[in-house]
DNA sequence: GTTAGCACTCTAATGTTGAGAGTGCTAATT
DNA sequence: AATTAGCACTCTCAACATTAGAGTGCTAAC
């Protein structure tokens, strides 16, 4: 859809002054507050024109205009400009990280709270998706008589622990054999190929000694199963509650979206790399229909990664967000990448 | 405070009105639905003196009675019958906690999960406290030429990482050396002892080798530090926004007192064994005075360990509440115990 | 294509009214 | 002395009416 250049201007006249008050606004402030040398009448005609074409509609009748959706799609791509972020701002992120940066996960932890902080929103963290994770290391630590510990470490520098328990005595030989054995065959490997078909023939090709290792072989395969799934962090949900113009309703669904995490990691799954932006409907899941997420992933190594991303209402500083989201997702990136050392 | 018979019979009965139906309850009714064989009049007189002693309380003139929180401290101290828990309840806790127990943590988890479940409202429960808490082993695994991995394995099974840099070259012999001599000197020792002093003594006691180490003891001490602090798991909070006896101040107080970790833990750690109702005012923490707590700590070994607890308005089923959160701390407790075959 | 003018519509705030629930008090009863 | 019946009183809540103000759409003139 192409608009005509006064169209477009009235249009983000009224969607940023919606953005920053959260009033509706009528021809007659409009034609006081903007450059526009013309009468309200026309601008009114304009608004009329604009309400029909479904960039903006009306409260009630003698309410001014606010964005719909579509017209809030319609800025999002062709109006907003960019913002410019702040050095101090930057700077601001860049400490917050750093002083994070002894395990990957506080780093993550640590984005979506000064994303929340900053844009004053709920926020959400994930740690990087599987896909192209790998096992890293396993290590045993016996426990009790019966009972050990395992400790697998992925490729990007995750960490999960299982116990559990034989009907034998547990000797700290038979660790080490499992623990050469399954470093060998494993280290390197995506954590997807721990199956159990893998388990099977690595059982198998220890012949009588395979017999007393499934419990051990359930751990390594329950810990890489886990560590496929993602660790999502929140921080900042209470702000939805003070959000004026999020109506309770939206705001528990958001909330409800979060605590879900089957559901809300299938939806996070399929954002793709780079910002993304989705108002309203547009989102797949039927909680967050009245609400609107910018979500950007980060890389490490060049590889898209986790995801770092805003929820709110559709009333949102979106150029501000996509700003200060993008800063936060190169740092993150870089400083996880930094931390693993896979640069040098 | 001693109460007349009757006085008590009619507080109760004011209290599990208003517990079941959310409404203030007058005398009329209180007469009908009671097996009181005495007249509205009465009901009313005895009314009057229950609100003069400060136990009830009219919301406005023309309403019924409803109680204060010095009303339901009565109740809960002298009134309450204890709920016995139905044995299809108590099967299904102990089902959902085995099927958890995998890890401590996840446990933990659950048992915050299902007591919001049961219970219907927001609840969290915490990783054991770390008094108690010792070193159990202490791992290295190597992750780049100048990166490792420390993976601290506590006594209550708990899991912790840290990744650290070194200016030189890391080989697999030195790590052994810290390995061994760490272990040595560490294992059983409580997470509180490995402090800076301990930290330069040992140093110290490798002579030159001992220059090379301050980055990898700063991440053991880290680590140890984190340990101490408990872990808190929350469920259900969104819970909150459904009751609606509970308005959305109080709903906000509770869940940024979730959100605020630092002063939560902080309250949750002053909370003493056994089960504890903490109603409104009664709370040390300002954004609870107007909600209600019950918490109980699980015990591991007769030791006790970490926190069970619901929270939500003062308008609380306690007898139920504490049924259920006993029942699941009782569980908890045991199969953490057995994971970390303490027992034999 | 733009503008002035005007009748119209709708909201939000305010006030009014009446039904209903529950009370406290007084006087009668047991 | 404790209990009860009766009654006037108070307060809330919902429904309805009124009014000011904001903003519109439309028409006719520029």
């Amino acid at each position: 859809m192409k608009l005509a250049q006064r169209k477009q201007k009235i249009l983000a006249a009224v969607i940023e002054h919606y953005i920053a008050t959260g009033e509706p606004i009528g021809s007659k402030s409009l034609q006081n507050t903007e450059g526009l040398e013309v009468s309200s009448a026309t601008i009114r005609n304009e608004l009329a024109d604009l309400t029909v074409k479904g960039f903006l509609r009306q409260p009630h009748t003698s309410a001014g205009r606010i964005p719909t959706e579509y017209g809030y799609r319609f800025y999002v791509d062709n109006l907003m400009k960019p913002t410019v972020l702040d050095d101090r701002v930057k700077r601001y992120i860049e400490n917050r990280l750093l002083d994070s940066s002894d395990a990957p996960e506080r780093i993550i932890r640590t984005a979506s709270v000064i994303a929340s902080e900053l844009i004053g929103t709920a926020a959400l963290s994930t740690t990087p998706t599987g896909d192209n994770t790998r096992v890293h290391r396993i290590k045993f630590v016996q426990t009790g008589r019966h009972t050990s510990m395992l400790v697998l470490i992925t490729s990007s520098g995750m960490v999960k622990s299982r116990l559990f328990r034989c009907d034998f005595d547990i000797t700290p030989e038979m660790l080490n054999v499992f623990d050469r054995a399954l470093n060998e065959r494993l280290a390197g490997q995506p954590l997807s190929a721990v199956n159990r078909p893998f388990a099977q023939t690595f059982a198998a090709s220890f012949g009588e000694l395979g017999l007393l290792m499934p419990d051990m072989l359930n751990a390594v395969m329950d810990a890489c199963r886990e560590s496929l799934g993602t660790n999502v962090y929140t921080s900042g949900s209470t702000k939805l509650l003070y959000q004026e113009d999020f109506d309770l309703i939206s705001a528990r669904g958001v909330l409800e979206f979060l605590g879900d995490s089957d559901s809300r990691d299938k939806y996070l799954n399929n954002v793709p790399e780079g910002t993304n932006i989705y108002i309203g409907k547009e989102n797949s899941h039927i909680l967050l229909k009245r609400s609107a997420v910018v979500a950007t992933r980060y890389e490490i190594e060049n590889q898209p990664a986790g995801l770092i991303a805003v929820i709110g209402s559709t009333r949102f500083d979106y150029p501000k967000a996509v700003a200060i989201l993008e800063c936060i997702a190169e740092y993150t990136g870089k400083f996880i990448a930094e931390l693993l050392s896979v640069r040098q």
